[in-house]
DNA sequence: AGCGAGCCCTGCGCGC
DNA sequence: TGCGCGCAGGGCTCGC
């Protein structure tokens, strides 16, 4: 569910309840949430509870708070990811949360305030674990939300997102012109960039005018830095109006949804007339998943 | 090596 | 009303 403005706004949610902050008590409701951790449901709890935590940083889709270090030759972090239907949010007490809630998390703070976190999955695709953290390039912030250049293990395969200013989007956009795929696949390939998931990948497309399944080796290096900066424009633009929301999967840490669905060009928009030229925009199947697109501004490749 | 299929899950809305 | 089916924002692993 959630894409990189989804997990931003989540991300700036949480961020004044880290600096400061310390992890109380842990309370795992349903072990599946804890799929992506190492260790037991009791390690998890005993690597957390006492724990103060820094800050809270995103690189693409992945959550992670860094932790104070209890021993100081390793570095851990929290790491959190929504998956499709994850969402996390702040409140009283767990029991406000609902029959969904996984794990939940209280928090105490600097002037003895509590609060409580709620990790709340449907699908329980998404995770929470304790990762350990490893130097990436000396300097050159892992992602947004820090300064330090530390990545949890779990994150490292994952690429700069087009919003990272450590981003080189030239050598992305030569990384995607090496690959055979259709367009979108690379686009979905968080090794290649991070973030991008089923919504803004059809917004970007659409807004480049190309077809899901255009060979991305035929693209010219030009043509490929326009399409990622039309990932970071859709990006913006979404983060600008706090996310997409379709129904109560996604929503911020206060329960609230965001706007950028009534601004969709393509996602979801079949049968309805396309914003440029007035033609139907049709769904397809593409990696058994939907893809929306309009037949004529984006026009199946001539030769694969 | 790179690609594509399958799998991990639950719940909702629709058509019969 | 009730059931079965298709569908959903992601990512990892395993074959070929």
């Amino acid at each position: 569910m959630p894409e990189l403005p989804e997990v931003e706004v989540v991300r700036r949610g949480i961020e004044p309840y880290t600096a400061g902050w310390r992890v109380e008590r842990v309370e795992v409701f349903d072990p599946r949430s804890l799929k992506r951790h190492p260790g037991s449901v009791a390690d998890f709890i005993g690597a957390l509870e006492g724990r103060d935590l820094l800050a809270a940083v995103r690189r693409g889709k992945f959550l992670w708070l860094p932790l104070a270090d209890r021993d100081p030759r390793q570095s851990e972090a929290l790491v959190c990811h929504l998956g499709m239907s994850g969402q996390i949010l702040l409140g009283d007490h767990p029991e406000q949360f609902g029959p969904l809630l996984r794990v939940a998390l209280e928090l105490s703070g600097p002037d003895g305030e509590s609060i409580t976190w709620g990790f709340v999955d449907q699908r329980l695709f998404g995770s929470l674990a304790i990762d350990t953290v490893v130097e990436t390039i000396p300097g050159v912030p892992a992602g947004r939300g820090s300064d330090d250049p530390g990545i949890p293990s779990q994150v490292a395969h994952i690429a700069r997102d087009v919003l990272d200013p450590a981003a080189d989007l030239s050598a992305i956009a030569r990384s995607m012109r090496k690959k055979s795929s259709g367009i979108k696949r690379v686009l979905l390939d968080q090794t290649v960039t991070s973030g991008v998931g089923n919504i803004y990948a059809d917004e970007a497309l659409f807004s480049t005018r190309l077809h899901y399944d255009y060979p991305a080796n035929r693209l010219s290096q030009s043509r490929a830095l326009d399409l990622l900066s039309a990932v970071g424009g859709v990006f913006d633009r979404a983060l600008e109006q706090g996310g997409t929301s379709f129904d109560w999967q996604y929503v911020n840490v206060n329960g609230q949804g965001g706007y950028f669905s009534q601004s969709l060009n393509a996602y979801g928009q079949d049968g309805q007339a396309c914003s440029r030229c007035g033609r139907i925009i049709v769904r397809e199947a593409f990696m058994n998943r939907s893809s929306f697109r309009c037949p004529r501004c984006q026009p199946r490749p001539r030769v694969r």
